[in-house]
DNA sequence: CTGAAAGCGCTAACAT
DNA sequence: ATGTTAGCGCTTTCAG
């Protein structure tokens, strides 16, 4: 059967808390005494059980992820993935493991009560997809420790982690300027669309703080579709004063906005340059590959892991945060 | 303080064992005194305590995934991280959790010995990415419950679960015939390329069962490579007998072929079709959008975990299997 | 049908 | 520096 600390303590001639010690580094057991027990352990071949070790402690050393992994998923949002892999990254290295949970937007609530009340987790995170009021309410009404992976669309107390998308459009507007730009436009979503709104925005400060401003016509909103974007594109190039730049909100957007341009017979980037937000794997499929602001989502995810951990450790701590880790990787479509 | 079995025993007038076995559905208690008792836990908000629970049945209702989740990986194989999705569905439908561990292949196998040894979990998947021969070696040594994400390309005696490539080719080759095509080509990998090695046997099968015969010269198999495939299909294009189809072995080759027969001229699907396997995001962006075998790696992952539980439960059980469950999704590039 | 008591394997005062 | 002992919260024989 399996061999337990009553095992070791026996074979070693020791008592089964000393090597409880040993086990956990305690100071006050001689070093005589570690060696010998550590070489019993490794004779009887000896592992403490995880389990009666958790329950022990009274900590599972576990995280649990709340998020929408439904039917492609992966392939409809596998940034969605790329913050989990990082997330994992960072908790294991601290000692954490993460346990996946998918949900939808209604039964996340009660997941989480459940896993709060049957403290069958230390922490939980959840992706902002399946974000709720409920389930805000619950996380700060039992104070629990969690990280919300994404800003909420709506006001409460809850932690959470976030690119700066505000930066990140400054960080676009300023790589354009520098490259010689001068008239540059914006195709993104309606005021509903975060991202897109916030972006616009730093685009905008970016653009001021050099002396430039966003003309009016050069904004066009609309749907995140590649329908969408082209028809907008095409509204703007048949306007009087055509841009030399346009920024797209996102990978959707630039892909019906290369379409339009080309559609019109101008050249990328010579006429026109494009540049959008996010490293998706078809920003370098589409002809010219296009340059990008790459907002790191890893390490976003990374930087929830961390913070999570932080929180575990010191309960009364609160963060609301943006983390800013934009760059753009130049390719094809600017010059 | 957190309420305990204890505490419900005492509100209750009943003993600690009884409570347990309301909490169990024990048959041996009179249904009076199960509604009172949890009438009793509802009043005091009484969950039990997930860790206690574990460490006494010695189960922890947990499954490891053993998969390397490095940098880029969700956008380089969203594939994974479907499978993923679908195995957590299926774990969690089961009363199983899915805890996430990012690995190298080198590090899995102590991972593996350490999970094992220390019964933190009570089956393993191994995406097939990260397996390697001491990890098979081990897991079959300690004859723990395992299922491997994908067929391993060594012999072995590990579990494990795969689409039938060959199955896809078949597929693929009939589809093309009974849209009218008949002379058909194929690009793909090299013989190391196991899955392209498979679709490619499984082309040739369903030709000949029909009575033709997939050509020599219409066999290209080189690296699996926009530019290589561009390379083999220019060749094959300037051959003097041109197909009427192309069957790509993957997405990327696909998309190396379609530069190079546009390159030539010719239209899709008008003058040459093509069709590739797997739905990828980006089958549907490239013009025209890709015909494809789409092989519903969800369902593959949910077929794992229902194996793994099954082998859990009835642990001399043996799997080694491949599941079908390909299907033509037809889009614009065949006619 | 219910309860007393012995564990599951490990940790952590407290005593020595 | 080491050992004694009492738990951690729940399950599970075994008696009654």
């Amino acid at each position: 059967m399996k061999v337990t600390i009553r095992d070791v303590a026996k074979a070693a001639g020791v008592s089964v808390s000393t090597v409880s010690k040993v086990l956990n580094g305690h100071y006050s057991i001689s070093e005589k005494t570690v060696e010998h027990v550590q070489k019993v352990m490794r004779e009887l071949d000896y592992h403490p059980n995880a389990n009666a070790q958790n329950f022990a402690f009274g900590t599972s050393k576990t995280i649990v992820l709340l998020a929408d992994m439904s039917q492609n998923m992966a392939f409809r949002n596998p940034h969605m993935f790329e913050i989990i892999s990082g997330l994992e990254e960072a908790l294991r290295k601290r000692g954490y493991r993460l346990i996946l949970q998918g949900t939808d937007e209604t039964s996340a609530c009660s997941y989480a009560e459940d896993i709060i009340s049957r403290n069958s987790a230390d922490g939980i995170a959840i992706h902002v997809g399946v974000m709720s009021h409920p389930l805000a309410a619950t996380l700060t009404r039992m104070n629990f420790p969690h990280i919300v992976l994404g800003m909420p669309d709506f006001e409460s107390q809850v932690c959470w982690i976030d690119n700066n998308n505000i930066y990140s459009g400054t960080v676009a507007a300023n790589f354009l300027l520098s490259e010689g730009y001068k008239k540059i436009a914006y195709i993104g979503g309606k005021s509903y669309d975060l991202g897109s709104t916030h972006r616009l925005q730093g685009v905008r400060q970016g653009l001021a703080s050099a002396g430039y401003r966003l003309e009016d016509q050069y904004i066009w909103l609309g749907e995140s579709t590649r329908a969408d974007s082209f028809r907008m594109t095409t509204k703007l190039l048949e306007q009087g004063d055509k841009p030399d730049a346009i920024i797209c909100s996102n990978n959707y957007i630039a892909l019906g906005c290369v379409d339009a341009i080309q559609g019109k017979g101008l050249k990328i980037p010579k006429d026109i340059g494009v540049m959008t937000f996010d490293d998706y794997p078809f920003s370098q499929i589409i002809e010219p590959k296009l340059t990008v602001v790459d907002i790191n989502v890893r390490d976003m995810g990374a930087q929830a892991g961390k913070f999570l951990i932080d929180i575990i450790k010191h309960p009364n701590m609160q963060i609301q945060t943006y983390i800013t880790t934009s760059s753009v990787i130049k390719r094809e479509s600017t010059r």
